[in-house]
RNA sequence: GUCGCCAUAGUGUAAUGGUAGCAUACGGGACUGUGGAUCCUUUGGUCUGGGUUCAAAUCCCAGUGGCGACCCCA
Protein backbone atom coordinates (compact mmCIF):
# COMPACT_ATOMS: atom_id res chain seq x y z
CA UNK A 1 0.00 0.00 0.00
CA UNK A 2 1.02 3.25 -1.19
CA UNK A 3 1.51 5.52 2.03
CA UNK A 4 1.47 9.47 1.18
CA UNK A 5 3.25 12.06 2.86
CA UNK A 6 2.71 15.87 2.68
CA UNK A 7 4.63 17.63 0.04
CA UNK A 8 7.96 18.83 0.43
CA UNK A 9 8.29 21.52 2.77
CA UNK A 10 4.83 21.14 4.29
CA UNK A 11 3.31 19.36 7.18
CA UNK A 12 0.62 18.46 9.44
CA UNK A 13 -0.53 20.25 12.83
CA UNK A 14 -1.98 17.91 15.21
CA UNK A 15 -4.14 19.34 17.91
CA UNK A 16 -1.41 19.83 20.61
CA UNK A 17 0.50 22.19 18.11
CA UNK A 18 -2.46 23.78 16.90
CA UNK A 19 -3.86 25.00 20.39
CA UNK A 20 -0.50 26.27 21.17
CA UNK A 21 -0.51 28.12 18.04
CA UNK A 22 -4.15 29.28 18.64
CA UNK A 23 -3.22 30.60 22.32
CA UNK A 24 -0.32 32.34 20.42
CA UNK A 25 -2.74 34.03 17.71
CA UNK A 26 -5.00 34.90 20.30
CA UNK A 27 -2.36 37.08 22.25
CA UNK A 28 -0.84 38.39 18.86
CA UNK A 29 -4.43 39.50 18.27
CA UNK A 30 -4.41 41.23 21.94
CA UNK A 31 -1.61 42.66 20.47
CA UNK A 32 -2.97 43.98 17.35
CA UNK A 33 -5.99 45.44 19.02
CA UNK A 34 -4.63 47.39 21.45
CA UNK A 35 -3.08 49.15 19.12
CA UNK A 36 -5.93 49.69 16.77
CA UNK A 37 -4.98 47.90 13.84
CA UNK A 38 -7.93 45.90 12.15
CA UNK A 39 -7.11 42.55 10.64
CA UNK A 40 -7.99 41.59 7.19
CA UNK A 41 -7.49 38.59 5.08
CA UNK A 42 -6.55 38.78 1.24
CA UNK A 43 -7.16 35.70 -1.14
CA UNK A 44 -4.70 32.72 -0.92
CA UNK A 45 -3.88 33.53 -5.59
CA UNK A 46 -3.54 36.10 -7.07
CA UNK A 47 -2.40 37.58 -10.02
CA UNK A 48 0.73 36.40 -11.06
CA UNK A 49 1.54 39.86 -12.54
CA UNK A 50 0.64 41.38 -9.37
CA UNK A 51 3.04 39.03 -7.40
CA UNK A 52 5.98 39.83 -9.68
CA UNK A 53 5.21 43.47 -10.52
CA UNK A 54 7.84 44.49 -7.57
CA UNK A 55 10.66 42.01 -8.26
CA UNK A 56 10.85 41.15 -11.56
CA UNK A 57 10.01 37.94 -13.69
CA UNK A 58 12.83 35.79 -11.91
CA UNK A 59 10.53 35.80 -8.72
CA UNK A 60 8.22 33.55 -10.58
CA UNK A 61 11.10 30.58 -9.44
CA UNK A 62 10.39 30.98 -5.84
CA UNK A 63 6.65 31.06 -6.15
CA UNK A 64 3.95 28.74 -6.47
CA UNK A 65 2.59 29.59 -9.92
CA UNK A 66 -0.13 28.00 -12.18
CA UNK A 67 -2.78 28.49 -14.99
CA UNK A 68 -6.33 28.55 -14.42
CA UNK A 69 -8.82 26.44 -16.41
CA UNK A 70 -9.42 30.03 -17.89
CA UNK A 71 -6.36 30.13 -18.93
CA UNK A 72 -5.21 33.09 -15.87
CA UNK A 73 -1.94 32.98 -14.68
CA UNK A 74 -1.79 32.73 -11.20
CA UNK A 75 0.08 32.48 -8.25
CA UNK A 76 0.29 31.55 -4.20
CA UNK A 77 0.80 34.29 -2.08
CA UNK A 78 4.07 34.62 -1.20
CA UNK A 79 4.54 38.03 1.21
CA UNK A 80 1.59 39.51 2.96
CA UNK A 81 2.26 43.22 2.18
CA UNK A 82 2.13 42.99 -1.23
CA UNK A 83 -2.06 41.84 -1.44
CA UNK A 84 -2.38 44.87 0.95
CA UNK A 85 -0.74 47.25 -1.23
CA UNK A 86 -3.44 46.34 -3.91
CA UNK A 87 -5.82 46.71 -1.26
CA UNK A 88 -4.52 50.27 -0.64
CA UNK A 89 -4.08 51.07 -4.19
CA UNK A 90 -7.57 50.58 -4.56
CA UNK A 91 -9.17 52.35 -2.31
CA UNK A 92 -7.11 55.52 -2.19
CA UNK A 93 -10.15 57.27 0.22
CA UNK A 94 -9.59 54.88 3.02
CA UNK A 95 -8.89 57.65 5.91
CA UNK A 96 -5.41 57.50 7.22
CA UNK A 97 -3.55 56.51 8.76
CA UNK A 98 -4.11 52.70 7.86
CA UNK A 99 -3.68 50.15 10.34
CA UNK A 100 -4.44 46.71 9.17
CA UNK A 101 -2.92 43.50 10.71
CA UNK A 102 -3.00 39.93 9.62
CA UNK A 103 -2.38 36.24 10.78
CA UNK A 104 -2.22 33.65 8.01
CA UNK A 105 -0.06 31.46 5.72
CA UNK A 106 1.79 31.59 2.65
CA UNK A 107 3.69 29.91 0.32
CA UNK A 108 7.00 29.78 -1.45
CA UNK A 109 9.15 27.60 -3.42
CA UNK A 110 12.71 27.53 -2.00
CA UNK A 111 14.75 24.86 -0.57
CA UNK A 112 13.04 23.76 2.94
CA UNK A 113 15.33 23.60 6.19
CA UNK A 114 14.92 24.19 10.36
CA UNK A 115 12.27 26.85 10.43
CA UNK A 116 12.05 27.23 6.75
CA UNK A 117 8.44 25.36 5.38
CA UNK A 118 6.86 25.77 1.55
CA UNK A 119 4.18 26.64 3.33
CA UNK A 120 4.79 28.96 6.21
CA UNK A 121 2.32 31.37 8.55
CA UNK A 122 3.28 34.76 9.71
CA UNK A 123 1.44 37.46 11.52
CA UNK A 124 2.15 41.01 11.30
CA UNK A 125 0.94 44.80 11.05
CA UNK A 126 1.09 47.08 8.50
CA UNK A 127 1.07 51.08 8.56
CA UNK A 128 0.32 53.22 5.66
CA UNK A 129 0.05 56.66 5.19
CA UNK A 130 2.74 58.15 7.53
CA UNK A 131 5.91 59.01 6.49
CA UNK A 132 6.76 59.73 10.00
CA UNK A 133 9.23 58.03 12.47
CA UNK A 134 6.51 58.02 15.00
CA UNK A 135 5.10 55.85 12.42
CA UNK A 136 8.09 53.07 12.46
CA UNK A 137 8.38 53.38 15.72
CA UNK A 138 5.44 52.31 16.47
CA UNK A 139 5.55 49.27 14.08
CA UNK A 140 8.61 48.18 16.40
CA UNK A 141 6.78 48.74 19.62
CA UNK A 142 4.05 46.37 18.24
CA UNK A 143 7.11 43.75 17.01
CA UNK A 144 8.03 44.29 20.80
CA UNK A 145 4.48 43.52 22.49
CA UNK A 146 3.97 40.79 20.14
CA UNK A 147 7.53 39.01 20.89
CA UNK A 148 6.41 39.57 24.72
CA UNK A 149 3.07 38.26 24.06
CA UNK A 150 4.47 35.02 22.45
CA UNK A 151 6.77 34.53 26.01
CA UNK A 152 9.82 35.61 24.89
CA UNK A 153 11.87 38.01 27.12
CA UNK A 154 15.51 37.26 25.54
CA UNK A 155 15.43 39.00 22.65
CA UNK A 156 17.16 41.95 20.66
CA UNK A 157 15.92 44.25 17.37
CA UNK A 158 18.79 44.63 14.79
CA UNK A 159 18.09 48.45 13.24
CA UNK A 160 19.36 50.31 10.32
CA UNK A 161 18.22 52.85 7.20
CA UNK A 162 18.45 51.73 3.88
CA UNK A 163 18.66 54.70 2.69
CA UNK A 164 22.24 55.57 4.75
CA UNK A 165 23.69 52.26 3.12
CA UNK A 166 22.37 53.11 -0.55
CA UNK A 167 23.98 56.47 0.19
CA UNK A 168 27.50 55.15 1.26
CA UNK A 169 27.20 52.75 -1.67
CA UNK A 170 27.21 55.58 -3.63
CA UNK A 171 29.97 57.08 -2.24
CA UNK A 172 32.04 54.37 -2.39
CA UNK A 173 31.13 54.59 -6.09
CA UNK A 174 29.57 51.32 -6.41
CA UNK A 175 27.35 52.15 -9.52
CA UNK A 176 23.54 51.60 -9.55
CA UNK A 177 23.42 48.44 -11.46
CA UNK A 178 25.03 46.67 -8.45
CA UNK A 179 23.57 48.55 -5.63
CA UNK A 180 21.05 45.38 -5.19
CA UNK A 181 23.91 43.00 -5.66
CA UNK A 182 26.00 44.88 -2.66
CA UNK A 183 23.28 45.21 -0.10
CA UNK A 184 22.65 41.71 0.02
CA UNK A 185 26.02 40.62 0.15
CA UNK A 186 26.52 43.16 3.40
CA UNK A 187 23.26 41.70 4.68
CA UNK A 188 26.02 38.64 4.90
CA UNK A 189 27.76 40.41 7.34
CA UNK A 190 27.28 38.88 10.49
CA UNK A 191 27.12 35.22 8.76
CA UNK A 192 30.73 34.92 6.76
CA UNK A 193 32.14 38.41 8.05
CA UNK A 194 34.35 40.97 6.32
CA UNK A 195 36.31 39.00 4.00
CA UNK A 196 33.36 36.85 3.07
CA UNK A 197 31.47 40.20 1.92
CA UNK A 198 34.13 41.30 0.14
CA UNK A 199 35.21 38.13 -1.64
CA UNK A 200 31.11 38.02 -2.70
CA UNK A 201 31.08 41.87 -3.86
CA UNK A 202 34.16 41.30 -5.83
CA UNK A 203 32.39 38.07 -7.51
CA UNK A 204 29.28 40.12 -7.96
CA UNK A 205 31.62 42.53 -10.44
CA UNK A 206 32.73 45.48 -8.26
CA UNK A 207 36.09 46.05 -8.10
CA UNK A 208 37.89 45.53 -5.11
CA UNK A 209 38.91 49.13 -4.53
CA UNK A 210 35.46 50.43 -4.24
CA UNK A 211 34.52 47.07 -2.10
CA UNK A 212 37.07 48.05 0.55
CA UNK A 213 35.90 51.35 -0.14
CA UNK A 214 32.26 50.72 0.86
CA UNK A 215 32.70 48.16 4.01
CA UNK A 216 34.91 50.87 5.31
CA UNK A 217 32.33 53.43 5.61
CA UNK A 218 29.95 51.07 6.61
CA UNK A 219 32.23 50.11 9.65
CA UNK A 220 32.55 53.90 10.60
CA UNK A 221 28.88 54.19 10.09
CA UNK A 222 28.49 51.89 13.39
CA UNK A 223 30.25 54.69 14.66
CA UNK A 224 28.67 57.77 12.79
CA UNK A 225 24.64 57.83 13.64
CA UNK A 226 22.51 57.96 10.66
CA UNK A 227 19.74 61.00 12.18
CA UNK A 228 16.58 59.02 10.91
CA UNK A 229 17.65 55.90 12.94
CA UNK A 230 18.56 58.02 16.23
CA UNK A 231 15.15 59.57 16.02
CA UNK A 232 13.38 56.40 15.83
CA UNK A 233 15.55 54.92 18.81
CA UNK A 234 14.87 57.89 20.64
CA UNK A 235 11.33 57.27 20.20
CA UNK A 236 11.64 54.16 20.89
CA UNK A 237 13.70 54.67 24.52
CA UNK A 238 10.43 56.93 25.34
CA UNK A 239 8.32 54.37 25.24
CA UNK A 240 10.23 52.06 26.90
CA UNK A 241 11.67 50.39 24.35
CA UNK A 242 16.13 49.74 24.72
CA UNK A 243 17.15 46.15 23.34
CA UNK A 244 17.69 48.13 19.97
CA UNK A 245 20.65 48.56 18.26
CA UNK A 246 22.17 49.84 14.98
CA UNK A 247 23.61 47.37 13.28
CA UNK A 248 24.72 49.12 9.54
CA UNK A 249 24.63 45.38 7.82
CA UNK A 250 20.94 44.78 8.10
CA UNK A 251 19.69 45.77 5.30
CA UNK A 252 16.94 42.63 4.55
CA UNK A 253 16.91 40.86 1.36
CA UNK A 254 13.37 42.44 -0.03
CA UNK A 255 13.87 44.75 -2.46
CA UNK A 256 10.83 47.06 -1.78
CA UNK A 257 12.37 48.35 1.51
CA UNK A 258 13.21 51.91 1.37
CA UNK A 259 14.26 53.43 4.50
CA UNK A 260 13.92 51.85 7.92
CA UNK A 261 14.49 48.06 8.66
CA UNK A 262 14.80 45.97 11.74
CA UNK A 263 15.02 42.27 12.33
CA UNK A 264 14.26 40.28 15.52
CA UNK A 265 16.49 38.31 17.24
CA UNK A 266 16.26 35.92 19.65
CA UNK A 267 19.05 34.88 22.06
CA UNK A 268 20.27 31.64 21.97
CA UNK A 269 17.69 31.09 18.67
CA UNK A 270 20.51 32.85 16.34
CA UNK A 271 20.45 29.39 13.89
CA UNK A 272 16.83 30.14 13.31
CA UNK A 273 17.65 34.01 11.99
CA UNK A 274 15.23 36.94 12.44
CA UNK A 275 12.16 35.73 13.99
CA UNK A 276 10.36 39.14 13.37
CA UNK A 277 11.35 41.26 10.66
CA UNK A 278 10.23 44.30 8.86
CA UNK A 279 10.68 48.31 7.49
CA UNK A 280 9.19 51.10 5.24
CA UNK A 281 8.24 50.74 2.23
CA UNK A 282 7.07 54.03 0.69
CA UNK A 283 7.19 53.35 -3.44
CA UNK A 284 5.36 50.08 -2.91
CA UNK A 285 1.46 50.88 -3.17
CA UNK A 286 2.59 53.58 -5.82
CA UNK A 287 3.91 50.08 -7.72
CA UNK A 288 0.00 49.20 -7.72
CA UNK A 289 -1.67 52.48 -9.26
CA UNK A 290 -2.57 54.36 -6.06
CA UNK A 291 -0.27 56.97 -5.86
CA UNK A 292 2.58 57.00 -3.36
CA UNK A 293 1.09 56.10 -0.27
CA UNK A 294 4.21 55.99 2.64
CA UNK A 295 3.65 52.96 4.79
CA UNK A 296 5.93 50.86 7.13
CA UNK A 297 5.58 47.75 8.54
CA UNK A 298 6.72 44.19 10.08
CA UNK A 299 6.08 40.37 9.80
CA UNK A 300 6.56 37.88 12.53
CA UNK A 301 7.62 34.04 11.43
CA UNK A 302 4.98 32.12 13.31
CA UNK A 303 6.97 28.97 12.47
CA UNK A 304 9.66 29.83 13.77
CA UNK A 305 8.27 31.37 17.42
CA UNK A 306 6.47 28.11 17.76
CA UNK A 307 9.74 26.43 17.20
CA UNK A 308 11.25 28.19 20.00
CA UNK A 309 8.29 27.84 22.31
CA UNK A 310 7.31 24.05 20.99
CA UNK A 311 4.43 22.43 22.05
CA UNK A 312 2.15 21.35 25.34
CA UNK A 313 -0.52 18.96 25.27
CA UNK A 314 -3.33 18.72 23.64
CA UNK A 315 -6.19 20.30 25.21
CA UNK A 316 -9.31 17.61 27.02
CA UNK A 317 -12.64 18.39 27.78
CA UNK A 318 -13.67 19.07 31.65
CA UNK A 319 -15.21 15.56 31.91
CA UNK A 320 -15.70 12.31 30.33
CA UNK A 321 -19.39 11.17 30.53
CA UNK A 322 -18.83 7.01 31.57
CA UNK A 323 -21.42 4.32 31.40
CA UNK A 324 -20.93 1.66 33.79
CA UNK A 325 -21.53 -0.80 30.95
CA UNK A 326 -21.61 -0.75 27.74
CA UNK A 327 -25.10 -0.77 27.17
CA UNK A 328 -25.59 2.48 28.91
CA UNK A 329 -23.30 4.06 25.98
CA UNK A 330 -26.33 5.71 24.72
CA UNK A 331 -27.64 7.25 27.58
CA UNK A 332 -23.94 8.72 28.62
CA UNK A 333 -24.04 9.99 24.79
CA UNK A 334 -27.53 11.94 25.26
CA UNK A 335 -26.54 13.03 29.11
CA UNK A 336 -23.09 14.43 27.53
CA UNK A 337 -25.49 16.09 24.96
CA UNK A 338 -27.79 17.58 27.78
CA UNK A 339 -24.44 18.63 29.54
CA UNK A 340 -23.02 21.02 27.09
CA UNK A 341 -25.90 22.76 26.27
CA UNK A 342 -25.35 23.89 29.90
CA UNK A 343 -21.93 24.82 28.96
CA UNK A 344 -19.81 21.77 29.88
CA UNK A 345 -17.23 20.37 27.92
CA UNK A 346 -17.75 16.72 27.86
CA UNK A 347 -16.50 13.51 25.59
CA UNK A 348 -18.80 10.45 25.83
CA UNK A 349 -17.34 7.18 25.38
CA UNK A 350 -17.43 5.65 22.22
CA UNK A 351 -15.43 2.90 22.47
CA UNK A 352 -17.64 0.49 24.42
CA UNK A 353 -14.64 -0.03 26.93
CA UNK A 354 -15.12 -1.30 30.67
CA UNK A 355 -15.42 1.13 33.35
CA UNK A 356 -11.85 0.64 34.69
CA UNK A 357 -10.94 1.22 30.97
CA UNK A 358 -12.46 4.50 31.13
CA UNK A 359 -10.61 5.24 33.83
CA UNK A 360 -7.48 4.31 32.71
CA UNK A 361 -7.78 6.72 29.41
CA UNK A 362 -9.29 9.72 31.66
CA UNK A 363 -6.28 9.27 33.58
CA UNK A 364 -3.77 9.21 30.90
CA UNK A 365 -5.83 12.20 28.97
CA UNK A 366 -5.34 14.09 31.53
CA UNK A 367 -9.28 14.70 31.93
CA UNK A 368 -10.09 15.88 34.94
CA UNK A 369 -13.43 14.95 35.43
CA UNK A 370 -15.53 11.53 34.68
CA UNK A 371 -19.17 11.22 35.37
CA UNK A 372 -20.80 7.65 36.10
CA UNK A 373 -23.84 7.26 33.85
CA UNK A 374 -25.23 3.79 35.41
CA UNK A 375 -28.73 2.13 36.44
CA UNK A 376 -28.41 3.79 40.52
CA UNK A 377 -27.96 7.29 38.83
CA UNK A 378 -30.30 7.43 35.77
CA UNK A 379 -33.29 6.21 38.36
CA UNK A 380 -31.98 8.94 40.76
CA UNK A 381 -31.18 11.64 38.40
CA UNK A 382 -28.11 12.11 40.07
CA UNK A 383 -24.83 11.31 38.74
CA UNK A 384 -22.02 10.29 40.24
CA UNK A 385 -18.55 12.98 39.83
CA UNK A 386 -15.49 12.08 40.43
CA UNK A 387 -12.52 14.13 40.54
CA UNK A 388 -9.68 12.10 38.76
CA UNK A 389 -7.37 13.98 40.92
CA UNK A 390 -8.22 13.37 44.48
CA UNK A 391 -10.60 10.43 43.80
CA UNK A 392 -13.80 12.53 45.58
CA UNK A 393 -17.18 11.66 44.52
CA UNK A 394 -20.14 13.52 45.04
CA UNK A 395 -23.73 12.90 43.48
CA UNK A 396 -25.19 15.87 41.88
CA UNK A 397 -27.47 16.50 39.29
CA UNK A 398 -27.02 17.58 36.28
CA UNK A 399 -27.39 21.55 36.75
CA UNK A 400 -25.24 20.89 39.80
CA UNK A 401 -22.92 19.35 38.40
CA UNK A 402 -22.92 21.46 35.24
CA UNK A 403 -22.35 24.70 38.04
CA UNK A 404 -19.24 23.06 39.77
CA UNK A 405 -17.74 22.52 36.35
CA UNK A 406 -18.30 25.81 34.96
CA UNK A 407 -17.25 27.04 37.87
C1' G B 1 18.14 24.95 -9.18
C1' U B 2 23.61 23.06 -7.08
C1' C B 3 26.45 20.26 -3.24
C1' G B 4 26.98 17.10 1.28
C1' C B 5 24.82 13.84 5.22
C1' C B 6 20.55 10.85 6.18
C1' A B 7 15.81 7.45 5.74
C1' U B 8 13.78 0.46 9.85
C1' A B 9 6.27 -0.17 13.35
C1' G B 10 2.89 6.19 15.43
C1' U B 11 7.64 7.61 18.19
C1' G B 12 12.78 6.25 19.65
C1' U B 13 16.26 2.64 18.34
C1' A B 14 19.00 -2.54 17.03
C1' A B 15 20.37 -6.15 13.20
C1' U B 16 29.26 -8.92 9.50
C1' G B 17 25.12 -9.51 2.57
C1' G B 18 22.03 -14.96 5.60
C1' U B 19 15.06 -15.87 10.52
C1' A B 20 13.77 -7.87 10.84
C1' G B 21 14.32 -7.48 16.94
C1' C B 22 13.85 -4.17 21.45
C1' A B 23 11.64 -0.07 24.06
C1' U B 24 7.60 3.04 24.16
C1' A B 25 2.84 4.43 22.49
C1' C B 26 -1.85 2.44 20.82
C1' G B 27 -5.89 -1.75 21.15
C1' G B 28 -7.55 -6.11 24.18
C1' G B 29 -7.22 -8.99 28.75
C1' A B 30 -5.88 -10.56 33.96
C1' C B 31 -9.92 -7.07 36.84
C1' U B 32 -18.25 -7.39 34.30
C1' G B 33 -19.62 -0.18 39.00
C1' U B 34 -13.82 2.75 40.28
C1' G B 35 -7.85 4.76 37.29
C1' G B 36 -2.49 5.95 37.87
C1' A B 37 1.21 -0.15 39.66
C1' U B 38 2.20 -4.99 37.74
C1' C B 39 1.71 -8.99 34.35
C1' C B 40 -0.13 -11.18 29.71
C1' U B 41 -1.41 -10.17 24.73
C1' U B 42 -3.24 -8.41 19.32
C1' U B 43 -2.08 -5.27 15.41
C1' G B 44 1.72 -2.60 13.09
C1' G B 45 7.90 -1.61 9.90
C1' U B 46 12.93 -1.91 6.21
C1' C B 47 10.36 5.41 1.91
C1' U B 48 9.36 4.12 -3.69
C1' G B 49 11.19 1.87 -8.24
C1' G B 50 15.03 -0.48 -10.66
C1' G B 51 19.91 -3.18 -10.47
C1' U B 52 24.04 -6.55 -8.37
C1' U B 53 23.68 -11.42 -5.70
C1' C B 54 21.98 -18.16 -4.44
C1' A B 55 20.51 -14.39 -0.80
C1' A B 56 19.70 -7.03 0.16
C1' A B 57 17.35 -3.18 5.79
C1' U B 58 22.60 -3.73 4.50
C1' C B 59 25.96 -2.82 -1.90
C1' C B 60 24.83 0.33 -6.68
C1' C B 61 21.47 3.82 -9.58
C1' A B 62 17.19 6.92 -9.83
C1' G B 63 13.08 9.13 -7.51
C1' U B 64 10.65 10.93 -2.93
C1' G B 65 11.22 13.07 1.86
C1' G B 66 14.30 15.10 6.20
C1' C B 67 18.73 17.86 7.95
C1' G B 68 22.79 21.19 6.70
C1' A B 69 25.68 24.50 3.16
C1' C B 70 24.69 27.70 -1.33
C1' C B 71 20.52 30.95 -3.23
C1' C B 72 16.76 33.43 -0.87
C1' C B 73 14.13 34.59 3.29
C1' A B 74 9.80 34.12 8.05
Amino acid sequence: MEKFQPPRGTRDLLPAEMAAREALFSRLRGVFRSYGYGEVWTPAFEDFDLLARKSGPDIEQELYVFTDKAGRKLGLRFDPTVPICRIVASSPNLPKPMRFCYLTNMWRYDRPQKGRWREFWQAGVELLGSPRPEADAEVLAVAADCMRAAGLKRFAFRVNSRTAVEALAKEAGIPEGKKADALRALDKLAKVGKAGVEKELQEKGIPRAKAEAFLGLVGQEGGRTDPGIARITELLKEMGITNVRHDPSVVRGIDYYTGFVFETMVEGHEDLGSVASGGRYDTLVGLYGGGEVPATGFGMGIDRVMEILGTGKAPVPHLLVAPVREELAGNALSLAGELRARGVACEAEVMGRSLRKQLEYANSRGIPHLLFVGEKELKAGAYTLRDMQTGKEQQLSLEAVAKQLRG
